[in-house]
DNA sequence: CGTAAAACCTGACATATATCATTGTTTGCG
DNA sequence: CGCAAACAATGATATATGTCAGGTTTTACG
């Protein structure tokens, strides 16, 4: 599969329609997409840049976040192939706000707004699928609010986890095929780094989870799962 | 100004609109809605329940929850006059992922979900406003996210008290328009009500907040300004 | 009006979590 | 390789917040 085709791909998943482009505008957006690949720890974008196009994540997962005023980062989100950033800036022509950063290596096409509000505006199929995808992250983002205010640290670890494996899947052996630092992970679940590894040892040691290198793994995906629940 | 006239008012202004709907389609919304009073504690709607059409406010204020784990209800959002319920569900055709209960005597249409579809799929502009209604909604969620993951409790209190003088005002005095049980600014802020009791005795000791008989106004506004952003 | 229910308040206590400090371990890289 | 930087681990301690239990005050309403 050659890259273009990769790339339209990559949008008509994210945007999760019928093929709701028309050839033509599958053609405008291939034509004026170019390719780009960030290293580890880079930004793609930061908050408040006016960003003048969408990213769409060939390869490689970054991990959306804002600044609080304390200085720590919160992570909102994880986006991994297929998904596509900077989509609600580019609507409402706000700037980002949230910053882009690799967790690992990344090659992400970047495709200039113009080519997807001419779309917006003329193909209404699109801008329908466009409306479902963004409702179902708001659905998301009202799940995450009830869980940052309602569970506890623990839960919410074990939620991540749980997420980790359900989205990005597991090695052959059992291990996840994300692996994030203990940083990140707290600042998925919102919590100190050192409450992080403290909750992530001692799930080890009750044999939730397994560890091999720096590689992590679920070891009782049940034992997790009634943790999350708050059993 | 009649019944109609403010029904249709109340959908254009949700839906942000340079009054995307045309003629016939505004017609046909005013031909097919229902008007419906609820009275305090009523339910509109619960978590689950399948909805067949939007609901838009003309008056009273409702409280948008979901219920935890734990049995305790997070407050996700307050809609007021002129906001629209249940959109997000009739777009994506899912059952309600929140409840909805009124926090005062309501006033409110029904819209059926066929009207609304309808104008989805066949006006572009209509949906482009609400497709950037929802993004700023997204926005707004992924902003509860960080505050409530990176705030302390005090700093939410203290945020809750000024969203509720921005959005719903203060009377001549100066205390807030919108009255809400210290339960229900718990539930806002998913803290625990006597930690809630605790802290806004605290805040009127120290100045920041005023009251008068049941009502609340903020002292100090500057001041709690200052607090909400952890000085 | 009087009573029950709801709302509010307060204290004592338990506990989860943050913070600070220190050390060990891995990783990347000149 | 060897060193610096990032990452992981762990202890000691402080603090914020939740929980339970008992009050008082306010509100709703028969």
């Amino acid at each position: 599969m050659d890259h273009k085709k990769r790339c339209e791909n990559c949008i008509i998943r994210q945007f999760n329609s019928l093929r709701a482009m028309t050839k033509e505008e599958l053609k405008r957006v291939s034509d004026t997409k170019t390719t780009r690949t960030f290293k580890k720890g880079e930004a793609l974008f930061e908050e408040g840049e006016k960003l003048n196009g969408v990213f769409c994540v060939r390869d490689g997962v970054s991990k959306l976040s804002k600044l609080s005023a304390n200085g720590k980062d919160q992570i909102v989100k994880l986006a991994t192939k297929g998904e596509v950033m900077g989509q609600r800036s580019v609507i409402v022509e706000e700037s980002a706000n949230l910053s882009a950063v690799a967790v690992n290596d990344m090659e992400v096409c970047f495709i200039p707004k113009e080519a997807i509000v001419n779309t917006l505006h003329s193909n209404p199929d699109f801008t329908y699928e466009v409306l479902r995808h963004m409702a179902h992250d708001l659905k998301e983002a009202d799940d995450v609010i009830v869980n940052m205010s309602q569970k506890t640290v623990k839960q919410r670890i074990a939620e991540a986890f749980l997420y980790l494996r359900n989205n990005y899947g597991e090695d052959e052996e059992g291990y996840l095929s994300l692996t994030l630092s203990r940083e990140d992970i707290a600042n998925v679940v919102g919590t100190a780094t050192e409450s992080c590894i403290r909750i992530i040892s001692e799930f080890k040691k009750k044999g939730y989870l397994k560890s091999s290198g720096k590689k992590l793994g679920i070891a009782d995906l049940k034992g997790l799962e009634d943790l999350a629940e708050g059993f």
